[in-house]
DNA sequence: CCTATAACGGACCGAGAGTCCGAAATGCAA
DNA sequence: TTGCATTTCGGACTCTCGGTCCGTTATAGG
């Protein structure tokens, strides 16, 4: 059921995603995309964009969520590696393997989310945890609870995209990095 | 050799470092330090602050220098544990402990400053990642030096405060995280 | 006592997140 | 068609905070 009076009608969002996107695919130093660029870029007023994602923060999760969503659909629908053709152990190896790249891929962005704070408590990192959490307890025969909390905080915590920065500036290459989270990864079950 | 005119006697660092600390040690919220409020607890200006310490990063680095002396100089002088009466691996696993505790006893300073960015350049997380590297190369009888730079990062990553926070928050207790970061200090020497 | 020097300190500035309110756009009723 | 209620728009404005600038103040030497 609508209302009886409709009013002036809402902007629709994909043009500020859009626009935000663009901004921070283009962005030569990180952390340069401010609110007001993106209300500009997206040819629409500050108040619009406040109003649509609340605050900094819930744009960059939207922007975020639209590019996780390939990923999140890919895990949760059991698309392989992440079916049961694989072993538990290689579907953590995966999905670790597969943030990372998505990190790396889109790497202005999350500077931008990673450095504003309160990232342990978005909606996105609670996913990732619940998955390599469980990912973990089905990896390693055991009821740990509080170790696959730790585990999955732990192996994220190494994604960090500061850190990759730093590690990548420090001269490892992408493919080393991802090698030895690999061999870390199988490290899990094996240390009680 | 002395300059021929001396003019105003600058005002001692120390006052500044205190009044800081007492900020930091009081302050409920985290982040609500600011430079103003440290320049007022100081009874100083702000261009003093700033010509003592830089910038805000300067003066958090000083303080967590002092803060972190203790502990470098056990390290680096060899006090037990941290002698060659453990093995590697045990100072490797008594060095991580010994920040993990560091960081929750100064944990308002500890997270002003990872909350600026630019840690990973810091002279303190250098050198921890340094020491960390070290007892690695110690206790792995390996010279896989990306091997080494890598894990040392990852460990320290694990140490982020806001991590540790959050950890505490899902009902971990500190027993439990360090007993679990022990058991992941071993794991270093198994995984290949 | 006067002058050169060096540091002080707070008023000031710039940037950026978030707010506020008059303007604009729309549908419905008369 | 016109007027009105309603809803959103949008950019000027506010607020906070790190960092700067420059007139003021303290000191030592001549």
């Amino acid at each position: 059921m609508q209302h009886k009076h409709r009013g002036r009608p809402p902007v629709a969002l994909q043009g500020m995603l859009e626009a935000a996107d663009m901004l921070f695919a283009q962005s030569k130093l990180p952390g340069s995309v401010t609110m007001d660029a993106i209300a500009a870029a997206a040819s629409v007023g500050k108040g619009t964009l406040f109003r649509a994602f609340g605050n900094r923060d819930g744009l960059l999760d939207a922007l975020w969520a639209t590019k996780l969503a390939i990923l999140k659909e890919r895990v949760t629908t059991g698309v392989p590696p992440f079916d049961e053709s694989a072993t538990p152990l290689d579907r953590l190896i995966a999905f670790l393997d597969s943030i990372l790249m998505f990190k790396i891929a889109n790497r202005h962005l999350i500077h931008a989310r990673e450095a504003t704070g309160g990232l342990l408590q978005s909606p996105h990192y609670r996913w990732m945890h619940a998955k390599t959490k469980n990912f973990i307890m089905e990896a390693s025969n055991q009821v740990d609870e509080d170790y696959a909390i730790y585990s999955a905080h732990v192996l994220l915590s190494a994604l960090h995209i500061d850190l990759i920065d730093e590690m990548l500036a420090q001269g490892l290459s992408v493919d080393t990095i991802r090698r030895l989270q690999a061999a870390r990864g199988k490290g899990v079950i094996r240390i009680v």
